[in-house]
DNA sequence: GGGTTTGCTTGATTTCCGTCAATGCTTTTG
DNA sequence: CAAAAGCATTGACGGAAATCAAGCAAACCC
């Protein structure tokens, strides 16, 4: 594995933890696999049998209803991991998985996983601060919803992009403003209508800030 | 501990897969504890030195916005435990919790958790298991407030109140309707508007139904 | 038992957001 | 280069829920 890879994969926090050789032999053989944007990971209900390190792009997680509707519960993106706990589940993803950018993952089977654990407890942690931190993400984006209109949201989301803390600053989207306005639980139509409230207050625009 | 409070105990996930001496180690001397109505366990921002089985009554976990807004995520009664995820997230609980009615509780340390883990990594997995649990519940609470309309969340959430698959059945409301509205994700007055759009299909209500 | 408090319901109004539809812009493709 | 496809914006409309405010009922308390 590229020696770049391998740093981004030692910083989540679940790797970070873990001696190298346990890392070595979590990843296996074959390292990292290249993704076209749209492919899909997983859906819900499938046997969750691995799950994901990204070392570059972006995955979009959600869930679908019966109807086809969809709800977006996460992006993910460089240095993080993402369905650890369906491992732990009983055996199904609880959500699909899609590449939403041309991407790089590190695939971890789970079953390797499990016996690691059993092995060795500190690795056993640092999943569980990892599965914890997923959890208050959640909490908090369940206050989100329930408690700001949508326009302060996409303040909030814009201003966690921001690199500086004052002063005007220029950040690239991350990805399309369909998937962002998924993200911040809201249609595309509202999503453009929050930006041009903004732009009220000094938030210009050009694909960017 | 009462031999009742005991099987209660075991029927957590979390103790279930544990010996006995370790669930015994870790409830310590104390056993449980009375609360009454509104009493707060712990505030989002505290230390996280602890987390909870419930042996009786309900308890609201809720985020709090500096305007004083609040957010319920999560209602927990009998058989569950809340906050285990705390202890791994670096020092502070992330939410609120409260006492919804009067209940018996087993608080249990989590230093001591911590070092049972290290040494007993099949603990390992359950708390992982139960972490994962309230993931799925999260992402799927962020589903429903997303796609469905309020009447719509209502009326499931009383029929996974439902003993019964088919015909009619009455069913005790757990704790108060406006309790009930928040976890829903609505005001009180929304919540009474959706019981009434109910009650022209067929939902009769004397405080059940 | 009268008075207060608390919880629930109802009404009127407003705001927000989703839907449907039309248009412009950019990118892709033959 | 022109045609087509995809994405973003904008407008008009409607429905759901929040807000403000009032009315009712049961529970609680001297």
């Amino acid at each position: 594995m590229d020696p770049n890879d391998w740093q981004i994969v030692k910083s989540t926090p679940l790797f970070g933890a873990m001696p190298d050789d346990a890392a070595h032999r979590l990843i296996g053989r074959h390292g990292s696999t290249v993704y076209e944007k749209g492919a899909l990971l997983f859906q819900q209900g499938d046997p969750a049998a691995a799950f994901y390190v990204i070392l570059d792009g972006w995955v979009k997680v959600y869930r679908m209803t019966p109807e086809g509707d969809e709800a977006v519960v996460g992006m993910f993106s460089r240095g993080e991991s993402f369905a650890e706990a369906a491992i732990f589940l009983g055996g199904q993803y609880p959500a699909c998985a899609e590449v939403a950018t041309p991407s790089r993952l590190v695939k971890i089977d789970g079953k390797v996983l499990r016996t690691m654990i059993h092995d060795n407890p500190d690795l056993a942690l640092s999943m569980l601060a990892s599965a914890s931190y997923h959890l208050k993400f959640l909490v908090e984006q369940i206050e989100q919803i329930k408690l700001l209109p949508g326009s302060r949201r996409l303040a909030d989301f814009l201003v966690q992009l921001c690199p500086c803390q004052e002063g005007t600053c220029e950040v690239g989207l991350p990805y399309e403003k369909a998937l962002i306005a998924g993200r911040l639980g809201m249609k595309p139509e509202s999503f453009s209508r929050a930006l041009a409230k903004l732009r009220a207050l000094g938030v210009t625009t050009d694909h960017e800030r």
